[in-house]
DNA sequence: AAACTCTGTTTCCAATAGTGAACCGACCCA
DNA sequence: TGGGTCGGTTCACTATTGGAAACAGAGTTT
């Protein structure tokens, strides 16, 4: 063995860094998450793109992907990376919590424009707040400044006719069953335009990163 | 194909990810971390064990590295996937975006089980995917496996009513204007119970960070 | 300027990844 | 038993990658 190839491993190895290229699991974890899919070669060759046979081989570790292989594989299986390269994954199981809040059930929290009612507050420490709210502004004026937090906002129309105001666009006008998806951090506001108060389901995310 | 598969698969494209390979800005990326840690190429083949051509032609996207080089890189740089992946920079400080979705107008997506309207499909990297479900599964026999996948999720029916089974607690019945919230890596499968197919809108998390 | 050096690119070729087709059980089903 | 299908592997071939060496451009030095 060449004096060089001693060297470079002292370097390597005196760098901290991984002995080499590492086995590359990568093949038995595709398989993995092949298998618990209960998807045959040729379903994922239908999702990906790539043939029976190199799939195959890729699982077999006896080829070595190109990238934009792996790239059709994540995509076709809606995977990301560190989900293909953690190997068995032990998820962190925060498992079967659940929380049931009957229709009327809520907290209400009632204020001049809105009449809030939280939902599943119960749980703590979940990821999205969900409230159903009766719009009782009637006008844009009735709000002293635009209502903001942090996140983003799903709101669904589930009786009545609502006028959503924001920032950074035309007013719009949302019927029942109608649904928006908008940045929380933009200003906004709601106010009833039908006959009787509208209400309105909304879901925010919860601030706090991850 | 069991129902689960379907119900990831629509998940998946919810999620707002790019329908097939993307223009791989992976040269662009490796470059810019090449030069902000002042490295010529040959220090770069120094540290990977790559050639210089080679790292040449992936700067420039003139090929797709081999999954091994891949790893050489992350390995020879000290980096790790994600950071070669985050495309150059675009640190999203999304602020003022929203997406409509009228009554009716959200992507369909039929199961066996389950026919569901993704709504607001517009917006990518969303942190909920909002989508309204019409129930067609009477029975739990007619799904093959739990249905599960990561976070949260919220619902509430619109319309009907349902049995919610659950991997760890007895079923429950819901009727409308009730909701609950769950960890969804719990098995849950949904079932109408009234006259009509019933009408739920959920809210789920994005389990994957980026 | 010529000679040298340091950079990144291009060329050419050997090595290897990706493909369709053939092949091999295993499992129906009549 | 003799087809059929279905899942996975292997084969033969083509397309692409990865490496050594040659090339090209921008400074430096003499």
């Amino acid at each position: 063995m060449p004096a060089n190839t001693d060297q470079q491993a002292a370097l390597r190895i005196a760098s901290g860094r991984k002995p080499f290229v590492e086995p590359l699991r990568l093949g038995e974890r595709l398989k993995e998450i092949r298998l618990s899919n209960q998807w045959t070669l040729e379903d994922v060759s239908q999702r990906t793109g790539l043939a029976r046979s190199t799939l195959s081989k890729i699982e077999n570790n006896q080829i070595s992907p190109t990238f934009t292989a792996v790239q059709k594989l994540i995509n076709g299986l809606g995977i990301d990376l560190p989900q293909l390269l953690t190997p068995p994954k032990v998820q962190t199981r925060t498992m079967g919590r659940r929380d049931l809040t009957r229709q009327g059930e809520g907290e209400r929290h009632p204020t001049p424009t809105y009449e809030h009612e939280l939902l599943s507050c119960e749980l703590a420490q979940k990821r999205m707040i969900p409230f159903k709210t009766i719009v009782r502004a009637r006008s844009f004026e009735e709000f002293s400044e635009w209502v903001r937090h942090d996140g983003e906002e799903f709101l669904m129309v589930l009786e009545g006719e609502i006028r959503l105001y924001t920032e950074f666009y035309e007013p719009l006008q949302l019927s029942r069953g109608d649904s928006i998806y908008f940045d929380s951090d933009m200003g906004h506001a709601l106010v009833s335009v039908s006959e009787d108060d509208a209400v309105v389901l909304s879901v925010c995310t919860r601030g706090d990163a991850v």
